[in-house]
DNA sequence: GGTGTCTGTAACTGCCACCT
DNA sequence: AGGTGGCAGTTACAGACACC
């Protein structure tokens, strides 16, 4: 029994390839067989005996990357829950002979996790659900040849965002009198089109790839390999520093050995990428992060279980109130006194200048939103008008930011709509997995019982590289999550006056008597030696709490995990810093190895890749850490 | 007062992927 | 094929502060 992956990306990078195949090993656990070159395998048994049909399926829309997919000889098992985890993979294909017996053939597929009736079983092609093609074919009259197609559900969430391009969705509808009117035929144009997505996907008719107007078929976009698929269900909703590539969340969670039920927990989950697949997947997710406005980010990005009938209510109400206001001058004080603040709290005239024109009308927003009863749905509408104010105080924008915030609400309900329709007609419970983002710091999670944990994932901090708040500056003012302004980035976080015992009720995780004691490896104490060495006193003071605090970090996390479980950590494999004007390559995935080895854990393995950067920035190579308890 | 040290902010590089 | 956006950073510079 012959089990072919097709690659979804083009994953030119071999490190990425490996990254995919682990990934696929891990699920059907085995080993599978690298395929440079899907096309070749035709002449080769069992695919040349396939039908053209078949065949067509198969090499349709590969990637002229490094490699196009992986096979496995694998026995009979549960390959449905595959398609419901898998990341890299466009199509799954399940080929196997079986004797000439209805019997027999619903046991195979049966075990397969397919239940069909048996006059369902003609020769030809069966749809037995969303997400599964049966090809059966005659081989001679003893034997039947069985393909199986599995369309994995990443995939499909995926394309179904894809729908909002549509012309039913983008036009402005012409019928429509009203709000709810309209909103009810972009609705409809969403469901035309995830129900013409779904018959595109399974007749396998290619639509060339072009630019412009001429788009009005689903397949224009999905089949076009340009087609952003890092942004399924509410990824990318707000702009934050850090963020993890999509891609890898879901892979990272499939290499952790977890089962439908079980607990994940992300230490540093900062906007929440790297958990916010967890419901979709069956599993509940804790987070912990430090600063407001990341934690509020990931409450939105997390939250599918939303009441979407409530917030489209509340969105049609707020488009209302938008539509009928006059802008009075009776906020003139309360104008001067943000305008003040964000003067001092940012000391970036730019932002400044660029924000003020739009800050009444800003002003006028929150306050309409804040009048909202249901705090998810406020929240909801806070995260996307700061999105939105972030947007305007990053460049000088003209335009209306009241007509851009209200077309951004509108994407991003389409977004949920879309993702909510695809849950129901594949039939995954969204409801299932719970999220909870906790405000707090990972060198303290006494909230968390030990061995509560079945698996962990993060991306940590990265030294002192990041200033985290970076541009969202304004936004925090604005929504008043002013304390984040302070210990913003992770040089503010972790430079020495936190130290200082004046400061220990702000900040207690520096409070803690263990702070002092804290013994460093070898690796961990070089650095900081090479840097005073190097005159660069500041930058080794604030290594030097980084690391203290990522042990103590660490030591927490050994004590909630599961025995034997993993801790997957994302970092880059080496930073470059100047030092005695020298560009010095720092080991900081070692670095942090050492230190995960030092309270206790085992290190399983290294897996090297270059994915986690969307665009990739100064960070060419990171590390995923397979820490092990 | 001169000198060195520390700290925060604005301005900036060059490359790469994406888009049309 | 050319334009554009953006980067898990660095450097220059100015001002504050520490110490003799």
């Amino acid at each position: 029994m012959f089990c072919l992956a097709k690659v979804k990306f083009d994953l030119r990078n071999p490190d990425e390839l490996y990254f995919a195949q682990r990934e696929i090993d891990s699920l059907l656990s085995t080993k599978t067989k690298f395929v440079k070159t899907i096309a070749t395998l035709v002449n080769k048994k069992p695919f040349n005996l396939l039908d053209e049909e078949v065949i067509h399926l198969i090499t349709r829309l590969v990637y002229m990357g490094e490699g196009q997919g992986f096979l496995a000889e694998i026995p009979l098992k549960e390959i449905v829950s595959i398609a419901k985890k898998v990341t890299f993979f466009r199509e799954i294909y399940v080929i196997f002979e079986v004797e000439n017996n209805p019997e027999l053939l619903k046991e195979s597929l049966g075990k397969m996790g397919i239940i069909l009736r048996s006059e369902q079983l003609k020769n030809g092609k069966i749809d037995p659900n969303p997400y599964t093609q049966i090809f059966l074919k005659n081989l001679s009259e003893k034997n039947k040849l069985v393909t199986v197609r599995f369309l994995p559900f990443q995939t499909l969430f995926e394309y179904a965002t894809e729908v909002k391009k549509l012309p039913a969705v983008v036009f402005r509808p012409q019928n429509s009198v009203n709000w709810i009117g309209y909103f009810k035929e972009k609705e409809a144009g969403v469901e035309k089109g995830i129900k013409e997505l779904l018959e595109h996907i399974k007749t396998g008719h290619y639509r060339s790839p072009h630019f412009g107007l001429g788009k009005n078929h689903i397949g224009d976009f999905v089949d076009w390999a340009s087609t952003d698929l890092r942004k399924p269900f509410l990824h990318y909703l707000h702009k934050y520093k850090g963020k993890g590539d999509p891609r890898i969340s879901r892979a990272l969670i499939n290499l952790l050995d977890v089962k439908e039920g079980d607990t994940i927990l992300d230490p540093f989950v900062g906007s929440g990428a790297f958990i916010a697949d967890a419901p979709t997947m069956g599993l509940n997710a804790i987070g912990i992060e430090v600063l407001e406005i990341g934690k509020m980010i990931a409450e939105v990005k997390c939250n599918l279980r939303i009441d979407i009938q409530g917030l489209r209510d509340s969105i049609i109400k707020l488009f209302e109130i938008i539509d009928g206001a006059l802008f009075k001058q009776d906020i003139k004080d309360e104008l001067i006194k943000i305008k003040e603040k964000i003067k001092k709290g940012t000391g970036n005239s730019k932002a400044y200048e660029n924000i003020t024109q739009h800050l009444a009308k800003i002003i006028f927003l929150k306050k309409e939103i804040d009048n909202i009863n249901n705090g998810e749905i406020k929240k909801f509408l806070l995260i996307l008008l700061s999105q939105k104010i972030v947007e305007y105080s990053e460049k000088s924008r003209r335009w209306d930011i009241i007509n851009s915030f209200k077309f951004y609400v509108e994407d991003r309900y389409l977004t949920l709509f879309a993702t909510k329709k695809m849950a129901e007609i594949l039939n995954v419970d969204l409801n299932r997995g719970k999220i909870t983002i906790i405000k707090g710091d990972s060198t303290n999670m006494s909230i968390i019982k030990g061995n509560s944990i079945d698996g962990m994932v993060t991306s940590p901090p990265y030294f002192d590289a990041l200033d985290y708040i970076g541009n969202n500056k304004v936004s925090i003012l604005i929504l008043g999550l002013d304390e984040d302004l302070s210990w913003g980035s992770t040089k503010a976080f972790y430079e020495g006056k936190h130290r200082d015992e004046t400061k220990y009720e702000t900040l207690p995780l520096f409070a803690s008597d263990k702070y002092f004691s804290i013994q460093l490896p070898p690796s961990s104490l070089n650095l900081i030696k090479l840097l005073q060495a190097s005159r660069r006193v500041y930058k080794s003071k604030v290594v030097e709490n980084y690391l203290k605090m990522m042990k103590l970090s660490f030591e927490e996390c050994y004590r909630v995990l599961r025995d034997n479980k993993f801790y997957l950590m994302v970092i880059s494999k080496y930073h470059k810093w100047i030092i005695n004007d020298r560009e010095r390559m720092i080991e900081t995935s070692a670095i942090l190895g050492d230190l995960g080895k030092s309270v206790g854990f085992k290190i399983a393995g290294i897996i090297e890749h270059g994915l986690s950067k969307a665009d990739k920035g100064k960070i060419g190579v990171e590390d995923i850490l397979i820490f092990q308890k």
